[in-house]
DNA sequence: TCTTCTTATGCTCGCACTGAGTATAACCCC
DNA sequence: GGGGTTATACTCAGTGCGAGCATAAGAAGA
């Protein structure tokens, strides 16, 4: 029987005042994510990750998902020594860290994602003229177009629409085309600047962000990182920071309301303007609805 | 560095002439799915399941993905040993197995699935009272009532909604309240009867299954078990055998075509009543729409 | 040939939800 | 009170969907 050395990731996201945060601890090479090994007494491996995640950061996680197994060779630097990973996906509305911990925004380490303020210029300064240096390199032929029409699917060139899901598939295809290392080493011009991770690890942040994205718009996981109460401008601005995308206020009002998602508590928060009432996630609704979610734009 | 033994499992789902089906393999303890390690020279997991799936069914896959990663302690009848499974989703149109390999109908491993003809009546006469039973073990009162609110929400009592994608969570919830035994073993009167599988496999294609079911609303996979052609009668029957629910012909026929998601080929297949037109997967809407998919009730 | 059965295809209501925008309310500070 | 700020209510047009009616085009049998 073969065997492979085994280690578990954590992914755990809060959301700090304006972006998604990962919790990340210093390594050798750049941040990395909280990791773990399974011990042999660990019944589950979400049980495993909780009790390495706690000893390390002194974080007690709530939901907690499985995200992806990694295990490509060459992933670490060791050539040789194959490391499978499981990544964790996992919520928490706790903000302070412990000593060698801290939060990094994830739009630090993904910028091409944040489109709250419009499109990032890097998508069309950058981005578009390398996919396209990389469609020529097969040819104008076949491969060219399947290539020019990949880039156009997951970063919405020419009229296509933005998919905020596809965080992973842009991860990919900017790493094909050769804008992004994966290993921390010396970026130049032609590459897109970012915090340095160990291993693979923005990949998995990038792996987390997309599916968070996704189940935003179907499950009610947006509740997990607020406190109990809070007004429908936290609420919308949450959703915002994790979507990447600008909401309209009194749409988004009329939909968390309508499909009763929250119910309001009666009573009212100072906010600069006229007070808002402050809401609770109601419950009941994972009973009268078969997928109680936010709606964004590419949930139609 | 902990270590564990790593296997690799292959869902390899087709449709027959009626349901969904899976490709097993028989083993000493009942049909398993088709199983294979970790080889030192395997470049990535996703080649080594292609590579030992050629070698043991003479089967080439084409769409594969990433399902889950199982690694309870407890899910391998030798209680010491850890196995780690890393388990896949596969999509083929074969449907010729290779000598000591079969096919197996979903819904014979998932009775309850299948709601194509009505709700199944297992569900109100044997799984209803049982779920009952085991919230009552709790006592009336908080944790009994989450336990009949989760019976709710996942099996749709008391007028809550079916929601098709949530195999797994009934799959689970079957199992806590003692209605499947996992292992094969002597089944009861109080159990559900199925077919036996192996270990957790049985589980494995409850996870297929969901995922399938929730893809299939927002990427074209069903595209992936057609011909090249096909009428629009064979697509809605086919959504409907991996959906298990029955949909309205015209409606899917208008959803399909404005969505622009097939496109006719001018020819036309006998039928038996009117000639039906043969049509073909519109590659280009990938572009167009940022979730082409076919639309299953719980879809919204 | 005419009838009946079967499947395919076209079309039309009515409802629900959505995007976009206008209008008004209730607080702050000065 | 005026102006800034945020909250909340409401409207209107477009779109998508569930449900059903109607018609077309073949096969099979009387």
């Amino acid at each position: 029987m073969s065997s492979a050395v085994v280690g578990l990731n954590a992914v755990i996201v809060s959301v700090g005042d304006t972006a998604p945060q990962v919790l990340v601890v210093s390594s050798g090479e750049g941040w990395a994510l909280p990791s773990g090994q399974l011990a042999a007494d660990d019944r589950t491996l979400d049980l495993a990750l909780r009790r390495y995640v706690r000893d390390q950061t002194a974080l007690e996680l709530g939901y907690v998902e499985q995200l992806y197994t990694f295990g490509d060779l060459g992933r670490v630097p060791d050539e040789r020594q194959r490391l499978l990973s499981v990544a964790y996906l996992a919520l928490t509305r706790a903000d302070e860290p412990s000593s060698n911990a801290r939060w990094l925004d994830c739009y630090e380490l993904l910028p091409w994602e944040d489109h709250r303020a419009g499109r990032p210029a890097v998508l069309d300064e950058l981005v578009d003229p390398a996919v396209n240096a990389w469609a020529d390199e097969v040819g104008a032929g076949e491969g060219g177009e399947a290539r020019r029409q990949r880039g156009d699917i997951v970063f919405a060139f020419h009229d296509a629409p933005w998919d905020g899901v596809r965080v992973l598939e842009r991860y990919e295809l900017l790493y094909e085309v050769g804008l992004l290392t994966e290993a921390p080493g010396p970026s130049s011009a032609t590459t897109i600047d970012s915090v340095p991770m160990r291993f693979d690890h923005r990949r998995m942040v990038a792996t987390a962000l997309g599916r968070l994205r996704g189940k935003l718009t179907y499950r009610p996981v947006v509740f997990e990182l607020l406190p109990d109460t809070f007004t429908l401008l936290q609420l919308q601005r949450l959703v915002e920071a994790l979507a990447g995308v600008a909401l309209h206020k009194q749409n988004f009002r009329r939909l968390v309301e309508r499909a009763r998602l929250v119910e309001g508590t009666g009573d009212t928060l100072q906010t600069g303007g006229r007070p808002a009432e402050l809401f609770r996630f109601r419950r009941e609704v994972l009973t009268e609805r078969p997928r109680p979610g936010v709606g964004v734009p590419w949930s139609l």
